[in-house]
DNA sequence: GGAGATTAGGCAATGGTTTGACCAATTCGG
DNA sequence: CCGAATTGGTCAAACCATTGCCTAATCTCC
């Protein structure tokens, strides 16, 4: 029995004349709020309400209730990788929770910014993902208009936020290739100003340093392709070249790795080559060894946290990390002989 | 501990009280809507709107004019990059045209349609940007409750859609095979079933007939890494095996490569192979000649033509063609001599 | 039989903005 | 100088749902 197209979507008035009740009550049973009703009153509205298939209107609820069912997701780039797999778990995670998830895409702090004024002084969102840099405009953008917010994969002096344990992965890096028995070791990674590039740099370098090996060669150029690219280059033209490299970022990973083979150095006969895991690692030549950062639970936990806050529990902590591991591809193997 | 004073925003009550005049005649001025007012009245709004830095209250505004100014946008994988390429030319856009994004990622097809009829139900969204298969619970939701939407790489018999020219890409692909000197071409698709693929194997298909080369040695496996890794290695098993490649997808093109490497086939010396493009075809050994799909203007397109529907005006077509482009580079040379 | 409690549900304010209808005072045309 | 037009606004309804406060009727219990 098929309804002919309703024009407009049923509304609580709707129900409540087709019963003969008061608007107020058909918003209290269908609420399951706190009032008492007639069970066949109750089970009429309920039925209407079915047949109507009715919906609350979002906009005029949240209005009402001071509450937009909305989370924002603030990040610079769509098509890298390590962001969409965090907005992924971000958006599964959120749907979970009942909200949904508005995404805004920034290029620059200035931008941040002004995104970030505009969704909450226009009231479209209950609390921010944010995944750019904590810069100044940012900061005094929140600083402006504070709603609940958390930093993914960003640690801000400001809020609070929620990363995967870099140093840790940079660690494990290093000592799977000490393992291996590399000890001239390579670096690849981005400038110190970028706080999760900071982070693996400090633990990769201080298991070099607990190991006593040689200084690590540390070449920094951004994290991208063309970045890791030049970067790799740097590295095996340095004497003597590094023989067990971290490119401290998935992108970097392959792209270093075109640029050994480009350069007639063999992975990992020449160089052993370690990287943060993307599912990409698995399909290059040959496949790379690779540390797995959670990602995906890491935008989960980033939106719990984030709900907890809205509705005002209190945060257990600020930081909260999720282990690292080793995915032991092709791209790792005793040094040469010399 | 004593909250920070946290201002309320402002609304346009206090503008009208701050100034002594009636609510609607701020609204009218801060909006340069149809009224007459003194100049310095006007001013003296708008003065004390930027003083406040007024925003009007999005969830308020929307309830009375039935637009919430956000777009939808349904697709099946954010990690996947060819969405994500997509989704970004859709957000800019969007954000350009004034609206916010609303992403939602669904599984399957009952996803697809239960999130596109929460989201409408409930009155969230002017508009759909969908970029999942048009399958019949979806079709289904959208019959039962209407509002203008566009497929975006996906055409569709209900709505209307905006796609790259996929057979366009296919016969570039096939033309750049032959012209280099290939008769034994192979092709890696998806099944028909997939509209996309459909298109591109039929693109590829018709070249080689009318050049008059014997058939195309076709393999079916779906649009993954793993799927694009097994249907190389059985056209590499092929006899005879065919010395041209036709990868039909960005993500099968990089797997393909791998799975090259690994039977010990080499590329370009013993096969060619082309594919679609994105920035790590670049970063590949050897780089990937690849077709390039214009996906980022692909959604600016979608969200243009949903902008319009919206706005009422009658759209001028359904398919919305942007021409794919060859990139040289490295995987590409003359058959082998036998 | 009457005070008090309980039941079942209505009333009206609220949230912030938009918008068509209306109105008083001034200006203008003739 | 009279009627009409213009100027510079105001009023109130509407959008839809939520929620604290009320009330009328019935029920309970001594």
């Amino acid at each position: 029995m098929t309804e002919p197209p309703r024009p407009r979507p049923a509304t609580l008035k709707d129900i409540a004349m087709a019963i003969g009740v008061d608007i107020s009550t058909a918003s209290k049973v269908v609420n399951g709020g706190g009032i008492s009703v007639r069970p066949e009153t109750r089970k009429a509205i309920l039925d209407e309400a079915a047949r109507l298939n009715y919906r609350p209107h979002a906009l005029a609820r949240n209005l009402r209730t001071r509450r937009t069912g909305a989370l924002g997701v603030l990040l610079p780039d769509l098509t890298n990788p390590i962001y969409a797999a965090t907005i992924r778990g971000a958006v599964r995670r959120a749907e979970a929770l009942g909200y949904v998830t508005l995404v805004a895409e920034a290029q620059d702090d200035a931008a941040s910014a002004s995104i970030y004024a505009k969704l909450v002084a226009e009231r479209r969102i209950d609390g921010f993902i944010i995944a750019v840099a904590a810069q100044n405009d940012l900061i005094a953008a929140i600083d402006a208009q504070p709603v609940p917010h958390v930093f993914v994969n960003r640690r801000a002096t400001i809020g609070r936020s929620v990363t995967v344990d870099d140093e840790a992965a940079a660690r494990l890096a290093a000592h799977t290739l000490i393992a291996a028995g590399h000890t001239r070791l390579g670096f690849i990674g981005d400038s110190d100003e970028m706080d999760t590039a900071r982070r693996r740099r400090a633990g990769f370098l201080a298991v070099a340093r607990e190991a006593g090996l040689p200084p690590v060669v540390d070449a920094v150029g951004p994290y991208s392709r063309r970045g890791g690219y030049e970067a790799c280059l740097k590295l095996l033209a340095a004497k003597p070249r590094p023989t067990g490299i971290f490119a401290s970022n998935l992108v970097v990973g392959i792209s270093a790795l075109a640029a050994a083979r480009s350069s007639g150095v063999r992975v990992p006969d020449d160089v052993s080559m370690v990287t943060l895991d993307f599912e990409d690692a698995n399909y290059s030549a040959p496949p790379l060894t690779a540390i797995a950062m959670p990602l995906d639970e890491m935008g989960t936990l980033a939106v719990e946290e984030l709900h907890a806050m809205i509705e005002g529990r209190e945060p257990k902590d600020v930081v909260v990390d999720v282990a690292p591991t080793l995915i032991s591809r092709a791209s790792v193997a005793p040094p040469p002989r010399e």
